[in-house]
RNA sequence: GGCCCAUUAGUGGAACUGGUUAACACGUCUCCCUCUCAAGGAGAAGAAUAGGAGUUCGAGCCUCCUAUGGGUCACCA
């Protein structure tokens, strides 16, 4: 009996070799320094928004190399996938521009090196299984949950390390014969990997982003093919990162304590392991505590959140950006013309603690972005984003282009723009007042005028206002200073200086009589520069809503 | 619990291979400007770099201990 004849009663089918694969996927042809980077999402749910910064730092570092990024599905979990999620996943980073070059897309694949997704791969899985089986570097183990819940019990009750390896590997130890009568009376199985690894010695282990490190040799029989015929994570990731030539395994920083299994892995192949960056996770604080973001306690977990809600995908790629390499911001202050798509990402400059997701920066962010945006172009942004998440906007963006680009673009287009939205959805909201229907139901609400004043002043003012609506022939400057004049005859100061200098001759100012105005015309205390609320709503309304709060007033 | 990683103001973080008053950005507060708001301008507060010890002429940077936080210990990825 040899390994061989285990191999082949376990894989009677598989006659392909290692070399044969070799064959099938040659070393990419590139250039010196490109890197190939993959994503490889499990179809479990949503794109987590850590998923996207990890597949942003993919995406950016294949790019700026000139290399290839690609991706994979992984699903080898068969009882944790969620129909369709795989789709979803890649539609949404396609939002954010992150397209791969190669690999799974959702609904199609495409490439030299697929499949790109595992469950396709299994083939290719069992001929590296039955290399492993062969050369003696794997086995098949018997035991049940049972009897792996016995040995862990017993592991620390008597507190040796727990798991499946050494002395405790007891199917390690059964002969060939042991084995193979096993399987020929069917007893169920899985095959694990033979570590020759001792835990009570340090590999030195190089990350991209934490630099050197020291780390336990694996010790752990890990099971590498699963009694589903699928291959576990480890092995999966062995075999195909090696065979599409991976250069940068860049993965979240909970990898990091299974690296010497990839290690011991790609080692006993024989095969050139590629270079690791583990990313930092993002954190919340939670009550004074710092912790993951979770799937099912945080909204901000899923990037779908942010789309909804209505940030813009620039605002969340650049936020993502600033923590990801810390010279960002200052870069992007220095070269404001310029995109991310412009700086270059580098591993060092990544923080190696988990940044706390920073809401507040990303408003920032994302307002500073929007101010700096033209009509048009906030105005498509806006369409697209109504589209999907906000039927009634999208109407009402269809109905009258113009006159909502006239809207937004209020002190808009100049050196320092007005920054009043930090997402689309804040839009319409913050300008329901120009739209006659919603004026209208406004008007109902009652409108705020100072009570202080006198409701024949108000009239009176208001009135002679409009009686001489000037603001079509002549410019701001001109127009204000006719405001002024008409809250001077009114017994109203110029300016605030001095009616608190003058208490005694004033009743009020030049500010109570735009207020007046203001509050006629959009019902509230707040709105962008008056001078501009009359040009957009026009001679005709601007009478139209006078008249209406006239009414009111007497 | 074992092992691994981390720890600089509320947040993100800078500080060259150890070298004087610990950047900057967001946030907060104050004042100015302004017809309100959004901005803009000026300024302020806020960290003896988690704590302790050591090495050194000198430590945020090196070493050790402690504490705290995070990760990981599956036929999940």
């Amino acid at each position: 009996m040899t390994t061989k004849d285990l191999a082949d009663l376990i894989f009677p089918h598989v006659t392909m070799t290692v070399d044969d694969l070799e064959k099938r996927y040659p070393k990419r042809d590139l250039p010196i320094g490109a890197e190939v980077t993959r994503f490889a999402p499990s179809p479990t749910g949503f794109l987590h928004t850590g998923s996207l910064f990890t597949s942003l730092v993919a995406y950016k570092v294949a790019k700026q190399s000139n290399g290839v990024f690609y991706t994979r599905l992984e699903d080898t979990d068969t009882k944790r996938e969620v129909e369709g999620s795989g789709k979803e996943l890649l539609d949404q980073l396609a939002v954010f521009n992150i397209v791969p070059d190669e690999g799974y897309y959702g609904d199609s694949q495409k490439g030299n090196y697929g499949p790109y997704i595992q469950s396709e791969r299994a083939d290719i899985y069992r001929v590296v299984i039955k290399d492993l089986l062969i050369k003696g570097k794997a086995y098949p183990c018997f035991c049940t949950k049972e009897d792996l819940d016995a040995l862990r019990t017993t592991q620390e009750k008597n507190h040796v390390t727990p798991g499946y390896y050494r002395q405790y590997a007891k199917c390690r130890l059964l002969t060939l014969e042991e084995q193979i009568a096993k399987i020929k009376a069917g007893v169920p199985y899985v095959i694990r990997f033979r570590s020759e690894g001792y835990h009570e010695r340090k590999i030195e282990v190089n990350d991209l982003v934490r630099g050197k490190l020291f780390l336990s040799e694996n010790d752990q029989d890990i099971v590498i093919y699963k009694s589903d015929g699928l291959p576990t994570y480890h092995f999966a990731h062995l075999v195909d990162d090696h065979f599409m030539h991976t250069t940068i395994v860049s993965r979240g920083e909970e990898w990091l304590s299974s690296l010497p299994i990839h290690l011991e892995l790609f080692s006993t192949m024989n095969w050139q392991a590629p270079k690791y960056a583990h990313l930092p996770v993002i954190m919340k604080l939670d009550n004074g505590n710092k912790r993951k973001l979770s799937k099912r306690k945080d909204n901000e977990a899923a990037i779908a959140y942010f789309l909804k809600e209505g940030y813009p995908q620039e605002a969340i790629l650049e936020y993502l950006y600033t923590i990801a390499n810390s010279n960002y911001e200052e870069w992007h202050s220095e070269n404001p013309n310029l995109s991310f798509d412009d700086f270059s990402f580098t591993f060092s400059k990544m923080s190696q603690d988990g940044a706390l997701f920073d809401l507040a920066k990303l408003e920032n962010i994302s307002k500073e972005l929007l101010a700096r945006y033209s009509k048009e172009k906030l105005y498509d942004e806006t369409l697209k984003y109504a589209q999907i998440y906000d039927k009634h906007l999208e109407e009402v963006l269809l109905k009258d282009p113009t006159f909502f680009k006239e809207i937004i673009n209020i002190e808009r287009e100049k050196e320092n723009p007005r920054k009043d939205y930090i997402k689309f959805s804040e839009i319409l909201p913050k300008n329901l007042f120009f739209y006659k229907e919603e004026y209208e139901e406004m008007f109902k609400k009652g409108l705020p005028f100072n009570s202080n004043f006198d409701k024949k002043i108000i009239y009176d003012i208001l009135n002679e206002f409009m009686n001489n609506l000037n603001f079509d022939e002549v410019d701001e400057q001109t127009w204000f200073a006719c405001l002024k004049s008409l809250a001077n005859k009114h017994h109203f100061a110029e300016n605030n200086k001095t009616f608190k200098a003058n208490k005694d001759i004033y009743i009020g100012h030049v500010g109570d009589v735009a207020e007046m105005v203001r509050i006629a015309l959009t019902t509230s205390k707040q709105s962008p520069n008056l001078y501009y609320v009359l040009k957009v709503l026009g001679k005709n309304e601007v009478i139209r809503r006078i008249t209406k709060a006239l009414e009111v007033l007497k």
